[in-house]
RNA sequence: GCCCGGAUGGCGGAAUCGGCAGACGCGACGGACUCAAACUCCGUUGCCCGAAAGGGUGUGCGGGUUCAAGUCCCGCUCCGGGCACCA
């Protein structure tokens, strides 16, 4: 296949075939056509409707190339986005000639707000905006010549690809976790276990067994344990978005990730996933990833599992009240001094007391210090403390608190715990730095082993009472001594050696910090008093959003307001037209978010006739339900998309089995990839807690419920790195095109104006947006794939220089012009063998880009590329044309990264196959041996001179033809060689005395 | 505050295990071609001294280990990212 060529003379004295922009292009359109009509990507099933020309492949191993799913912006692409998509194409064709049967599809992430936000605005159907939205994207890389599998490329919006989202979500709602056995279950287990007595209800259910449960009890005892379920909890409300949103969408300061916009934590009623009871697997499960380890590190900490043990404190004048706290150090319990609740804990308008105990109001004779009552003076009741703090303290935003720092507060509630161990009487404060949402709500403060609690005794003058024994270090950095904490600066945190804690029935003194624990929860244990335990910073995800344009959920309630799942067969529920996508907001701010879908008339309304168990509300005939009006949120669909590339076609399951153990499980077994799952997932940091933590926890689901094979579902995962561009302001500080700023001697000008350059995020309001586009027109998508490959290593953030392409477009150019005669078009290769440095350095080139290929070092892989091809301009300029094996060789190492120009020269040198599937050049061994190598010689260390030496030299002959040269027998003459080291193949070094 | 990652020419970046720092590209400079320019091609290019030969110096800063450090160790500075009272 041979493009025609131009069909109008040039227009000035240009070689009519130079590989310009003109040229480029349309071999560009060519080839991306005849891909297209050939089907040259399709990756074929093992079975299954996408089978066809499994035949032919089924000898080569299945590899799994996967980009993180894009959202189809209205903007269009910039030169940014596409970076990780050119990475995995050339990896991914790679592969093909390397002999894989290699999946690569790109989907669309399209359910989303700003969708939404335009349909608010205009009216404009969010289907409308996003099907022309996918549309140009569609367009844009195609252009870029990425070997898709376009039956593949599923969006999110596809009611057929919904279908399965809704699907996966009634698997998980219709299953519940057991702890035994440590994996999800169905639901029905879980009844037949009530049933059968094997699973007493009792405990949950106030004494009452399963056989003694009204309907209604078994129902909210059965919801009680699902994977999705409804509950109501402090949650993220944003009245701004007009949603809520899940704890991973709400950044430190409090705001939504979206939009920027004020979040306020506000008990509602929503539906919850139960990511927590994954928790330890999700932690455990990262040992077996090829994922970097600051990702890890980041789901780690997100989880955030500490490992401690909860104790439980009597109230004084309250024998009924008990606070549990939980603590990491146990073992430091005979220094707490003092106990804070949250605000919030349930149990403070039990124990405080109508006026602050004994005499204290007598500052005289007060055994409480002035400081306790915090800022609301004597005169005020506890009560009244109380109220007015905890009015102080939910007042503050997110980012008051953050800027207050490590400025403790809090109010004493005038009443006192008993510390368990030694019976001691310590008072208990309120204090905002106690979280309710985390652990039990309530600490036990140890001021002299924990910063926090340090500052606050501090604050408040409360007992610091050293219970471990600092090492020498500290004590004698920080000047004190561990008999008295009064002149402490700072807690002492670390381990050490126990002291001062016992009591007549156990001693820790003497314990190291492990030990001292592990014997104190024993006791606990034994005494009642406490027990070992575990708590997560992770909290359940928050599922369902007060939005339009997502999955509507397959659940309809009955009378009793409690959810009913659809069965399977009625799936999808469609989403219903409206006329207003907007989220209604009261100006109430108590008032409930009011969803589009509740006002979507007819649909709201179902009547249906559902099997199922009696007590379940089932089975009754029909009868009329209400439609859940919540939505998805955009985390649903990409949750599992990359399962539905797999099989996207299939109307009986998600995935079929066999195709999906065919490509996802092929990664196992080798002794590296433990795990399973995609072979390679490439996108970029901003989604480590969010979305991949999410589909980890549906892939687990899936795994547990027997959907999928793998336990993971993301074997290794690639972090690309971010385009980023330089940006003018004016002098008024106003942003300027950059694409006219131009630069002499070092300094900007815009025209005659200075201009002043940053740096940051490509984009429209920086105004300094480069587009795919732009640059195809202007060099062609070979040159623009291969800039950016060349840019830098792909894991690395680097600024776009639009002056720097020239150099891979020159390479282009120079190929071609080493294979073809550009003023005849004609293949100006020969057939004689090449001489034998070319035939060597090919060789080296060839070990060294296949090495480089598979780690993907493209940067590198190109550098060689580009040295290899600047000889052979040498030589063809010595012989008039390029010797046909260094042109073939070329050409096909070339092919993964410049894949048009690459098939128009493979076509050209006379093959009518495309070269996708021919195998990369293999490096020829013997042409790889060298018999002498240039040694360096040092002499004290430094580079004197260097000899040539056969590569099996040895280090005596090493030494001795280095004393042979003449510069290095000049300097080391009547000097005394007190040592030489001579390393066989590296270097001579020889040291002076 | 804590935890990660990074810092190499004018710029983007190379450099297996500690063994010739600066591959490759851009830019700059010089040359060829051209009436001229663009394109293309050839050459030079870390910095300093020197006409040259050559010498000195050099991978954020300060120490150290070593025959030898961009690479290892200790202490900092700055930049990027994550977490942020998580008991």
């Amino acid at each position: 296949m041979t493009p025609n060529p131009p069909e109008k003379p040039p227009l000035d004295s240009k070689p009519r075939l130079r590989y310009d922009a003109q040229l480029a292009t349309s071999i560009e359109a060519e080839w991306q056509d005849r891909w297209d009509r050939e089907h040259t990507f399709w990756a074929p099933n093992p079975s299954g409707s996408l089978g066809d020309g499994f035949e032919a492949l089924k000898d080569r191993r299945s590899v799994y190339v996967l980009d993180m799913f894009p959202y189809p912006s209205g903007a269009g692409l910039h030169v940014g986005h596409p970076l990780g998509y050119i990475g995995t194409d050339v990896y991914a064709r790679f592969q093909r000639m390397t002999g894989a049967n290699v999946l690569h599809a790109m989907g669309y992430d399209a359910f989303g707000l700003p969708a939404e936000q335009y349909a608010v605005q205009t009216g404009q159907h969010p289907r409308v905006t996003t099907e022309a939205n996918i549309a140009n994207m569609r367009r844009q890389l195609r252009a870029l010549g990425l070997g898709h599998d376009s039956r593949r490329g599923v969006a999110t919006t596809d009611v057929d690809y919904y279908r399965w989202t809704q699907w996966i979500f009634l698997q998980i709602f219709n299953s519940y976790y057991d702890d035994a056995l440590d994996r999800a279950r169905p639901i029905t287990d879980l009844v037949a276990e009530f049933e059968s007595g094997e699973r007493d209800a009792r405990s949950l259910t106030d004494g009452l067994a399963w056989a003694d449960l009204d309907d209604l009890k078994r129902r909210i005892l059965v919801d009680s344990f699902r994977l999705a379920y409804v509950g109501e909890a402090p949650v993220n409300w944003c009245p701004g978005l007009g949603t809520v949103l899940a704890n991973e969408e709400v950044t430190a300061d409090g705001r939504s990730e979206r939009g920027n916009f004020p979040v306020i934590r506000r008990p509602l009623k929503q539906w919850m996933m139960r990511i927590t009871s994954y928790a330890d697997r999700l932690i455990d499960d990262l040992d077996l990833l090829d994922w970097t380890d600051s990702i890890k590190l980041m789901q780690r900490n997100w989880i955030g599992k500490s490992i401690g043990a909860e104790v439980t404190f009597g109230v004084e004048l309250h024998e009924s009240l008990e606070i549990k706290v939980f603590t990491t150090r146990p073992d430091t319990l005979f220094g707490a001094t003092y106990m804070v609740l949250a605000p919030e804990h349930e149990l403070v308008d039990a124990l405080v007391p109508s006026e602050w105990p004994g005499s204290q109001l007598d500052d005289a004779h007060s055994e409480i210090p002035l400081a306790w009552r915090g800022v609301f003076g004597a005169e005020v009741s506890p009560p009244e403390a109380v109220r007015r703090y905890r009015a102080f303290a939910s007042s503050k935003s997110e980012l008051e608190r953050q800027a207050e720092g490590t400025v403790k507060t809090g109010v004493f509630t005038g009443a006192f715990a008993v510390n368990p161990v030694n019976d001691e009487r310590i008072p208990i404060f309120i204090a905002d730095y106690v979280l309710a949402g985390y652990g039990t709500g309530a600490i036990m403060a140890v001021p002299a082993h924990d910063d926090r609690d340090f500052a606050f005794a501090r604050e408040f003058d409360l007992a610091i009472t050293p219970v471990v024994e600092p090492d020498e270090k500290w004590l004698s950095e920080n000047g004190v001594s561990s008999s008295d904490a009064s002149n402490w600066i700072e807690a002492f945190t670390g381990v050490g050696v126990a002291m001062a804690s016992a009591n007549s029935e156990i001693s820790l003194d003497g314990l190291d910090t492990p030990n001292a624990k592990a014997a104190i929860t024993a006791w606990l244990e034994a005494e009642g008093l406490g027990h070992a335990t575990t708590t997560y910073k992770l909290r359940d995800w928050l599922f369902s959003r007060q939005r339009y344009w997502g999955e509507p959920f397959p659940i309809v309630y009955d009378e009793t307001g409690l959810p009913i799942a659809l069965p399977a067969e009625q799936l999808p529920v469609e989403l219903p037209e409206v006329s207003d996508f907007a989220p209604r907001i009261s100006e109430d701010p108590e008032a409930l978010p009011e969803p589009p879908l509740s006002r979507a008339g007819d649909w709201l309304e179902v009547e249906l006739d559902l099997a199922g168990p009696a007590w379940a509300g089932l089975g009754g005939g029909p009868k009329r339900y209400r439609r859940e009006v919540n939505t998805m949120p955009q985390w649903a669909g990409s949750c599992w998309y990359y399962l539905r590339y797999l099989d996207p076609q299939n109307v009986d399951a998600l995935v079929d089995a066999g195709v999906e153990r065919y490509w996802m499980d092929s990664a196992r077994g080798d002794g590296v990839h433990a795990a399973g799952g995609v072979d390679l997932y490439v996108g970029g940091v901003e989604h480590a807690v969010l979305h991949l933590l999410y589909a980890r926890f549906w892939h687990k689901v899936l795994f547990d419920l027997g959907h999928v094979s793998t336990v993971e579902p993301f074997q290794r995962l690639f972090n690309q790195g971010y385009i980023q561009a330089y940006a003018f302001t004016d002098e008024r500080g106003v942003y300027v095109e950059a694409s006219e700023v131009v630069e002499r001697d070092g300094v900007w000008y815009l025209g005659d104006e200075v201009v002043n350059r940053e740096y940051g995020k490509m984009g429209k309001s920086l105004k300094n947006v480069v587009t795919p586009d732009d640059i195809y027109n202007d060099y062609g998508a070979d040159t623009l794939r291969l800039y950016e490959m060349f840019m830098g290593p792909l894991d690395a953030s680097r600024p776009w220089s639009t002056t720097d392409i020239v150099g891979v477009h020159r390479f282009l150019q120079r190929l071609w012009r080493n294979v073809i005669n550009e003023e005849t078009g004609e293949v100006n290769v020969s057939e004689t063998p090449a001489d034998d440095e070319s035939l060597r350095l090919m060789n080296r080139t060839i070990l060294a880009v296949r090495s480089d290929m598979e780690s993907m070092s493209f940067n590198t892989a190109i550098a060689r590329l580009f040295e290899l091809n600047n000889h052979l301009t040498t030589v063809v300029a010595a012989n008039g044309s390029a010797p046909r094996e260094i042109a073939e060789g070329i050409t096909l190492m070339v092919a993964p990264l410049a894949p048009h120009i690459a098939e128009e020269l493979w076509s050209r040198l006379g093959h009518p196959e495309t070269l996708t599937y021919e195998p990369f050049p293999v490096a020829d061994e013997t042409l790889l041996v060298v018999d002498s190598i240039e040694v360096p010689i040092q002499v004290n260390g430094k580079l004197r001179s260097r000899v040539t030496v056969s590569v099996s030299a040895d280090a005596a002959t090493l030494e001795a033809a280095a004393r042979a040269d003449e510069k290095v027998a000049e300097l080391i003459e009547g000097a005394t060689v007190r040592k030489v080291i001579a390393v066989p193949g590296r270097l001579v070094n020889f040291v002076l005395g």
